[in-house]
RNA sequence: GGAGCCGGUGAGGCGGUCGCCGGCGCCCACCAGGGCGCGGGAGGAAAGUCCGAGCUCCAGAGGGCAGGGUGCUGGAUAACGUCCAGUCGGGGUAACUCGAAGGAAAGUGCCACAGAAAGCAAACCGCCGGUCCCUGGCUUCGGCCCGACCGGUAAGGGUGAAAGGGUGCGGUAAGAGCGCACCGGGUCCCCGGUGACGGGGAUCGCAUGGUAAACCCCACCUGGUGCAAGACAAUGUGGAAGCGACCCCCCCUCGGGGGGUCCGGGGCGCCCCCUCCGCUGCUUCCCGGUAGUCGCUCGAGCCCGCCGGCAACGACGGGCCUAGAUGAAUGACCGCCGCCUCCCAAGGGCAACCAACGGAGGAACAGAACUCGGCUUACCCCCGGUCUUCGACG
RNA sequence: GGCCCCAUAGUCUAGCGGUCAGGACGUCGGCCUCUCACGCCGAAAUCCCGGGUUCAAUUCCCGGUGGGGUCA
């Protein structure tokens, strides 16, 4: 995943995609020590991110669709609301490029 | 009312919607799996990984050495560096709290700079006594001062973190435990206490500074390893290295088996005891590949009652089952109620003060990773104590 | 998750408990030179932080913080 070149930078995110090889859209989180020391803010961030993209709308994408989401240290700023809305203003990006149904 | 001390089984509650991770039951399915229902799902520190245990493997965990740890006393405990009760010594007006608190007459080392001198006594300035008159000064010509030499002195000055008990009086040429009083200290005896120690008496003028979180001595404890331990499976007919010497006995054709001595190796610091291995499958190392199942949650467990004990804790009886993930599960949103701070102030009270309604804001530190017992560190707030203290008022 | 190390000028590092914390490279200032280089002189450190032991701590002890290594 990390090779490839396909990103989108937002203010608190880098997400990471390519075509994907099963039959559905999946997502993978990476929250590094670098964001923060203690692991109670990690998995906050991680669970933000899993719920962010589960109210996604997945049937929009014409192919299923792999992507990376990495937080960047400025996240622990941020509300769960800012989040979700950099999470869809992705999703809604790609989307354009690749219209379709389930 | 303010400030504080100690303790705590507390760490918002209820309801709804969409999700996540295990368990149990039923149903569907050849399998993979799926559906429905019920029930459960982070902490007091889950953290730091600083101690102690269980458990695991190293054949055993047996002796010694090295290394490490602990260090007032008695008890609690599976154990501890923890806890409880006390002793002594600091801190606080007090409630209370803090203390690595054995030994410096077993030995060794160190005590920089400064200072005369730093551990054994020692005289730089000074003070006092004696002798001398070469030099200088004064002279009433006897001498005197300065000085030199010899001796006494630890009271004063100065140095230092520290200078051989402290203060006062007497004493003396000047001084000095030289003598006395009080305080401190050593030794011995008696009494109380399991003991640390405390109290009392006698006696010694007092000799031998500090440092052991310097080496060390004494007492006690301690084998290593850590669930990524370890077990089973899956995966390569992969590569390299090792498998010794001699003697005796038996079956006796080649050959095979057993025993002994030495040698080598393993036994996770070293040595010993003991023990295992030394050729047709094992050991060690390297490279590639795979991260599955178990270990994995019922345990020195939690709650209630009662008894013993000052207490830590223990005995007995009854009841309960309370997370098991593996790139790693608890989240998002909404409603109502409750909590805290500030503002406003109807009202209550003799007063200090309290305070309804309303408004604004706040709710910390933090996420199990084999499991327990502690310690330490982080942290808004809340509750309790016939707790302490200060202020105001009656 | 377990275990084990380290921290000193900007960087890499020395430092029996005792004055001014030593050295190399780099940086800055000055001298030398017509200028640069070389050379010479000089400057810059909360010894990661907070307690304790000691007369005295970079050093010894305890507790934090931040880095790094290793183990299926």
């Amino acid at each position: 995943m990390q090779s490839s070149r396909e990103r989108y930078l937002s203010e608190h995110l880098v997400f990471v995609y390519r075509k994907g090889s099963g039959a559905v859209s999946r997502m993978g989180v990476t929250v590094s020590k670098r964001v923060a020391k203690q692991a109670v803010r990690r998995n906050r961030v991680k669970r933000w991110l899993r719920e962010a993209f589960r109210r996604l709308d997945l049937c929009a994408c014409a192919e299923p669709v792999d992507v990376v989401i990495i937080a960047r240290p400025s996240v622990l700023r941020a509300s769960f609301r800012e989040v979700r809305q950099e999470v869809e203003g992705f999703w809604e990006g790609l989307v354009r490029t690749r219209r379709g149904g389930c």
